[in-house]
DNA sequence: CCGTATTACGCTAGCCGTAATGATG
DNA sequence: CATCATTACGGCTAGCGTAATACGG
């Protein structure tokens, strides 16, 4: 049974009649009838029903253009399961739950991974990223805590590697109420009006869900966003990260906010399975931890 | 991507040397050599690792391999499929909830479908009965009742004939201890030594459940319990119908027994969707009530 | 050296297209 | 007579086998 035949068979299910194949396969009407013929004596069964100028698929007919079809679908699968393997092997993909270790991690990719592309993309809950470790779209996912999961023989499942840690602070005009302040919680910035960012990972739901009733004006240009912190009154965020992108404090205090959720510690994790692969990357990892 | 590719590579994955698998295919290494490469460049991936006399599939290779076995194993399922297709189409099997009906239905099909084999099955419920019928393993069954059911626009899915009837007797010798009655109920049979045929379908299940304490002697072989049930004075079953397969009544008595589970009327159930189809076996059917 | 993969070189099986034939509505 | 399927015929592609080459344990 060959793949041509399969494919002719699919066509006729659809088609109908042997000409109109061949204009869609573009190919002869003689060559469609004799692969039918061939197709037929070699399943040993009769699967059309002839009379002198046409041709139907009979029941049996029927079930095998179906597993036809079936067939075809299977190549396909496998053509994109292979090349979007191939993709995947020349791209280097992580996620993130955060911006900032994500490009902490860029430019140590790009030195190791000299040539290779390098595609980031950022999540604000993890589960989406635990999944796309699994299923091989990320080779490194970052997280707020390693991973321990073991398989059924008790070995680890992931490499987990301690990264950057990252601490958050509110940055407020020198005329703020709350700029005389040494430190502060969440709760104290109820009721204000505060500028975020609104691509930052885990960030935006713990703004979201600790502060009450704050006004969160989102910007989603990182520069638009600069700016109007800098001409305006209105607090916003820092954190010991944010100079790494070239944000000044210019005339404002940064004020340290104390709750355990916005002082975090990130892990790079990997598959265990790969650990050989990624061994010289956790290892740099390591290095720039602070 | 022609099936010999699809083929050889499943056969690489498995065998793991070019040579081996040479070997086992029946066809010159070179040919193989070749065809991977072709298969490589159609794909336009590497899915080899290649030393000078060693050939290995790679990661995305192993991808593809298993791609390959699933598109074989769905080649295996068409074939399969389209053949059994087939020898069914030749044989009209069909399946009962008990041997009578199978016994008066076989001839009528002969009759009707000359030249054709005749297959039937026996089972105790109905519910792989039903099953048969809808997987079109069988053409027609034999219940106890109609089927109903209906499909979403409210068209019957069923067609259902009656057809014979059959009624239960004990046959029991003149001194037994209830060969003075008329007419019993299986209740009356409680503690009995009965001598049973293991057969005999829904029947089975009728007798074990609704006799308290009986012991069954069970036979396969029919002739054989014909003679028991003859030489002894075990008391056994027939039924109105049991004269159509030649069981004399002797010098025994038959005693009606009066239970609505043991005087059923038999129903011949197809498809709606094969009216057409069993149309006149349904036509010759309703001729034989009695 | 024996086993393995690849390359080179004809051969030919088999698939294709063109042309012709037959059937149908 | 337009449309569709099949048959006949010749060409040519492409997969095959044999033989030769090259590498490795």
């Amino acid at each position: 049974m060959e793949t041509y035949m399969i494919e002719q068979l699919a066509a006729l299910a659809e088609h109908k009649t042997l000409s109109k194949v061949a204009e869609v396969l573009h190919i002869s009407q003689p060559a469609i009838s004799r692969s039918m013929q061939k197709l037929e004596e070699e399943l040993g069964v009769k699967i059309f029903e002839r009379t002198k100028n046409r041709i139907v698929l009979n029941e049996i007919g029927e079930i095998a253009a179906k597993h036809a079809q079936h067939i075809l679908s299977a190549h396909r699968d496998m053509l994109y399961a292979v090349r979007e393997s191939d993709r995947r092997r020349k791209i280097f993909t992580f996620g993130a739950i955060a911006p900032a270790p994500m490009w902490e991690l860029t430019p140590i990719i790009s030195q190791l991974y000299l040539g290779m592309g390098i595609h980031s993309e950022l999540h604000e809950t993890e589960t989406e990223l635990i999944q796309g470790l699994e299923n091989d779209v990320y080779r490194v996912i970052i997280l707020l805590h390693p991973l321990e999961d073991k398989d059924s023989t008790g070995n680890p499942l992931y490499i987990s590697t301690p990264f950057i840690q990252e601490n958050l602070a509110l940055l407020v005009s020198k005329t703020h109420r709350l700029a005389r302040k040494k430190s502060l919680f969440l709760k104290d910035l109820a009721g204000e009006k505060l500028l975020i960012h609104n691509k930052i990972g885990f960030w935006y739901q713990v703004c979201k869900t600790k502060i009450p009733n704050a006004l969160f004006l989102e910007q989603n240009d990182l520069a638009a966003l600069s700016e109007i912190a800098n001409a305006s009154a209105l607090p916003t965020f820092v954190t010991n990260m944010s100079d790494r992108i070239g944000i000044q404090p210019s005339e404002k205090l940064a004020i340290p906010i104390l709750d355990k959720e916005v002082n975090v510690q990130f892990w790079c994790i990997c598959k265990a399975s790969k650990k050989k692969d990624y061994a010289a990357l956790l290892n740099a990892i390591a290095l720039v931890q602070r």
